[in-house]
RNA sequence: GGCCUCGUGGCGGAGUGGCUACGCAGAGGACUGCAAAUCCUUGUACUCCGGUUCGAAUCCGGACGAGGCCUCCA
């Protein structure tokens, strides 16, 4: 079985071969968050399925030789109307945001990317690009504006197949007397001076919503690179527009040989959005009862966003998660106490094949009975790492000094228990295990006559 | 209106021309004081209608349905 990496490449609609720029230094760029909420639960699925990616792409090339690059937006009007609502400035609001994000993320059991570089820091790339493309004639400045002139490019259109004569058929575009073409895209727009502003040659004043992408993925991984990836919705015009941008600031035919878009998420069978009340954050699975009337734990939350195929839409439901949390005990009490060895490589394949997650579970369930080892390894490899043996055994003591139980006491209470067995008082031996299930601890009888205790799911 | 996805058993979800995965849930059984866990058994599905073919869930055409984008959005 070949272990030969396939991707879906939405350029050409078509699942290809992996082939990098460089295999000693392999690169990729996925649009991170706007920090100026919460991140819902469809803002993380982005964030795990390139996880997953990286994971791979780590595990092909080798772990120095793949730079992952996810940039945090912390210049934005939703950030500037946020911080004014609430009364706080944008630095506290996109601070403490960046913070949950980061905790969220963690929890999801996601590696750091390489580098997470944040808007504000590239201010001055931007401005660079922005004068490149405007000595190459790609954009102009007017009325303190810097536009994109799009009929500059020929190829504009080419990630989301549609033509300008289609888009101008839409014909909700904004109208401003500024504009050259309708389809023009702002560049640089002025500042107020309660607004966030950088000075530049046209003023202060500060980005449009697409070039700090630009600038960023410029930055740090050059001036074309290998894979860039994102959400669906961000095909047009987010990635139509960098990708005008970054050819034509640099006078390149492509800016990312392979785009890949994850699909969108819906919760219940509905679109999620605040005025149905089905808007979910990451923060509030983890940490709340607002789901299912439970807290979730972030691997059952990145299980459950893996199993549906990245690409596909998902929908986002209780039962779903239930199902998550089934299989996901049922491999951690396979691997308890197991040390782990190496991922087969018939789940490398699988995965290798355009991340076909489902197929690669096929396998984890037929290790759980034949090699132990290699499933914790496979669950390893794909982020679940946080219930090693060692961790596993630290969850178990953490949980007996939570109810303020010490080991010598839960084990005299076992003991107590088989006694009660022996003497056959059922009533004695439910009364104990009953209490210790309300504490969050199973009792399991051995066939052997030995009881053995582990954490409640 | 334009463009783009998708439609598999109760649920999730592989599978791109023949051998009809896998998991969850359910049912039956073994074991057990009862549980839990484990093990065994059990599931013949592919939206509809045409077409191509010896043969289609899989290819082609059409219908219906769902979702997305075209405007901020992962």
């Amino acid at each position: 079985m070949s272990s030969a990496l396939k991707i879906y490449n939405t350029l050409t609609r078509s699942k290809e071969l992996f082939e990098p720029i460089d295999c000693k230094n392999v690169r990729i760029y996925v649009c991170g968050p706007t920090v100026y909420d919460y991140a819902h639960i469809g803002n993380a699925r982005p964030i795990i399925v390139f996880d997953l990616l990286f994971r791979l792409l780590r595990h092909l090339y080798g772990a120095a030789h793949v730079k992952y690059v996810r940039n945090i937006t912390d210049v934005d009007d939703k950030i500037n109307a946020r911080a004014a609502e609430r009364g706080v400035t944008i630095r506290e609001l996109t601070e403490k945001t960046n913070q949950i994000f980061q905790e969220d993320v963690e929890a999801l059991g996601c590696l750091d990317p390489t580098v997470q570089p944040r808007a504000t820091d590239h201010i001055v790339q931007m401005v660079q690009i922005i004068e490149r493309l405007i000595s190459a004639g790609h954009a102009y400045a007017a009325d303190q504006h810097v536009l994109f002139n799009v009929p500059s490019m020929q190829r504009y259109g080419q990630l989301s197949r549609r033509s300008l004569d289609e888009m101008l058929a839409g014909a909700r575009v904004d109208v401003a007397p500024y504009k050259r073409g309708d389809m023009d895209f702002v560049l640089w727009k002025p500042s107020q001076l309660n607004e966030p502003g950088w000075d530049s040659p046209w003023g202060r004043g500060r980005p449009g919503w697409h070039v700090e992408c630009s600038a960023m993925s410029w930055a740090h991984l050059g001036e074309i690179f290998d894979i860039h990836g994102g959400g669906i919705d961000l095909i047009f015009p987010h990635h139509e527009n960098e990708i005008a941008q970054s050819c034509c600031a640099f006078d390149r035919e492509i800016m990312a040989h392979y785009w890949m878009h994850n699909g969108f998420l819906q919760v219940e069978g509905e679109k999620m959005s605040k005025s149905l009340g089905n808007f979910i954050t990451i923060h509030g699975l983890l940490h709340s009862d607002c789901f299912g009337g439970r807290a979730w734990a972030g691997a059952i939350l990145r299980l459950a966003m893996l199993r549906t195929h990245y690409r596909q839409p998902i929908d986002w439901t209780v039962k779903a998660l239930e199902d998550a949390a089934n299989v996901y005990n049922d491999w951690m009490r396979a691997i308890d106490c197991v040390q782990p060895s190496e991922p087969t490589e018939e789940f490398i394949a699988a995965l290798s094949d355009d991340l076909n997650f489902a197929k690669a579970e096929v396998h984890l369930h037929i290790l759980k009975r034949s090699n132990p080892g290699a499933l914790a390894a496979c669950l390893d490899f794909i982020g679940f790492q946080s219930h090693e043996p060692s961790s596993l055994a630290q969850s178990k003591q953490a949980q007996l000094a939570k109810i303020g139980l010490t080991k010598s006491d839960l084990e005299q209470l076992i003991s107590e228990r088989i006694e009660a067995r022996l003497t056959k008082n059922w009533a004695e031996s439910d009364r104990i295990r009953n209490q210790l299930e309300s504490l969050g601890i199973t009792l399991k009888d051995n066939k052997d006559g030995t009881t053995s205790w582990m954490l409640s799911s």
